[in-house]
DNA sequence: TTGTACGCGTTATCAG
DNA sequence: CTGATAACGCGTACAA
């Protein structure tokens, strides 16, 4: 037995690049070059050497070390605005797994809907190294962008824009989703809308959809009546009142409700829950985002479900193109949402 | 205008512990010391102009090279099952919380239920010298926790052990938790309970809650009927099977149904949406976890809600403790579960 | 092809 | 109280 996979002795916490060119005989920098270059440069008998001393050892390189000589550290920071978000979630994964696929670890930062943690984040993880930043926050902004890239770090955000600024983002085509949902509600005979969005201050991806119902509602002219319900975050019971008000003043009549969240949806849900009113009978739904309870409330909560493991998976991609130093302009990824038809919109009675 | 204070000029990107030293015409060892000891051994006159020049620098060092240094990288690692159960959200936020207070950064790795990955888990983790481990895994033993202990890593598990190890453990009082559950459906009437679960195999907070139901059936005597039903991952339509099964010879009266997890309450409410069961009519029902949902199904499902935030919060603390090198024993930390009672448990008709 | 020596940003030891 | 200097683990010119 070669003396190099003797593992009588156990093996130290730590076992260096050192260990491994003593056990094989040889210098620091040939194991490194075995290492990086592959056995190209290496002789094989060196090489078969350098191999068994590492297996034996089972020695791993520290990203740490690495990170400190060559500036990369094969790391990446995701900032999220809030982990209970089902949306934040689903893009993680997405996110998790393209970072997997490329060899990089994520960083998680969780800002907890609070503004002043945003700047806070991008100072934490990019004293960790991190390569380069996927941006899931508020949307105001708080300067966290200039931050990033005054550390001349890549930055890819995502749902949401920060002020006008020209970054890459990847996100859904919130404009044609709502021309989707709205010609279904119609389709189905719905001759009232009411969108119900939280507050959008700022939030270009709600103010987009909110837009977009607006137009929409402008280009069907008269036969479709339509409103806009903002529920603040700390007044939830407003809304309950503006639905029961809105359902009271169209007679509760092919009357339905689209919802711009998830979050939203809760709350509607809840809403009608308390008051009694019944999705399919009482007034219709569809609502942005399709987390997985939407199918076994009521008759089936009809949704615009978004491909979230795409935009977690392309913007990964986007900020690692982005990281080989290609110069593209700023792009938009915007994907197409789906619609999951259930019993909420389909027509009254 | 003082040189150190002058902004004019931009900040490079990478500013270290040098720079530092050259603005204030001091040493790195100063400024080093400066920053770790307070300004204790530092003359005022020399701490002032340190300081000026970290503030008009704005430099913080790097937490890449400190851990070189001293071994101690301020990074622990949470390694989770699988990121889409909101159970694991609702702790890593309190894992989170919890680390930020210490000044700690949380490393995430999803193993995505993959046995396989475990292994790989420990190994990338550790590899970036987290100091230690929080671990919500499968439960089956496939030697992560040796690995995390052979490179001298504490480690605490979160609601679930693995194999017989003497470890750490945060979680959920099932026993108690279960009796709750039970008690309460007794108490409205009900005489026949099914416990629907998933596969338990080495699970073991599964294994508790199911042998918690049997036994509260044996202590229960004759006028309680009880079965449990185990529901397969990729089967998911028996369980409809068993419940139709069920209900028939139970003759759909007074028969409750209680679920292991927020998963299988999905499926149970699954399963009475395509039949048209209804909960409160047809069955009674309680399930474990507590996520925002479960209000919104039917007359509202009722819920055994665990303290995720303080499980994630305390597993944290825990840790930081054995950081420390506190030599207590291995502890179980088990924490209470809260009913939340809801239209799904009230007595039938 | 392989080894030597230096530097990445810090902290700790040892002089002064 | 302060300043050189070594070392943490690694990559890489440069020399051999």
């Amino acid at each position: 037995m070669p003396s190099t996979s003797d593992h009588s002795h156990p093996i130290p916490a730590k076992v260096t690049i050192q260990d491994v060119a003593s056990a094989a005989g040889v210098s620091k920098a040939t194991v490194s070059r075995y290492l990086n270059r592959g056995d190209a440069q290496l002789s094989p008998e060196i090489a078969a050497r350098v191999a068994a001393a590492i297996e034996s050892l089972r020695y791993s390189p520290s990203p740490m070390a690495q990170a400190l000589k060559r500036g990369r550290s094969r790391l990446i920071g995701l900032v999220v605005a809030d982990v209970t978000n089902p949306f934040s979630v689903a893009v993680l994964q997405g996110v998790e797994k393209a970072c997997r696929d490329a060899g990089f670890m994520v960083m998680l930062f969780n800002i907890g809907n609070d503004d002043i943690r945003e700047r806070e984040a991008i100072e934490s993880l990019s004293s960790y190294q991190v390569e380069g930043f996927i941006l899931h926050t508020l949307g105001r902004d708080t300067g966290a962008l200039a931050e990033a890239r005054r550390k001349g770090k890549p930055v890819v955000l995502v749902d949401r824009r920060i002020g006008d600024s020209q970054v890459d983002l990847v996100g859904l085509d919130n404009a044609s989703a709502v021309r989707l949902a709205a010609r279904h509600l119609v389709a189905n005979g719905f001759k009232h809308l009411l969108y119900v969005t939280g507050a959008a201050k700022g939030i270009s991806s709600r103010e987009e959809r909110v837009e977009a119902f607006r137009s929409f509602l402008h280009e069907a002219g008269q036969g479709l009546q339509g409103e806009v319900h903002e529920s603040s975050d700390d007044k939830p019971l407003d809304m309950e009142l503006a639905l029961a008000d809105w359902l009271g003043r169209t007679g509760a009549e092919a009357a339905a409700v689209l919802s711009a969240n998830a979050v939203m949806s809760l709350r509607v849900a809840e809403a009608c829950s308390r008051q009694g009113w019944q999705f399919g009978r009482d007034l219709g739904f569809v609502g942005f985002d399709d987390p997985s309870w939407m199918p076994i409330v009521g008759p089936g909560l009809s949704a615009i479900a978004q491909p979230t493991d795409d935009i977690g998976y392309l913007a990964v991609r986007c900020l690692l193109e982005r990281l080989r130093g290609e110069q593209l302009p700023p792009r938009q990824i915007l994907l197409p949402g789906t619609l999951m038809s259930r019993g909420s919109s389909r027509p009254l009675k």
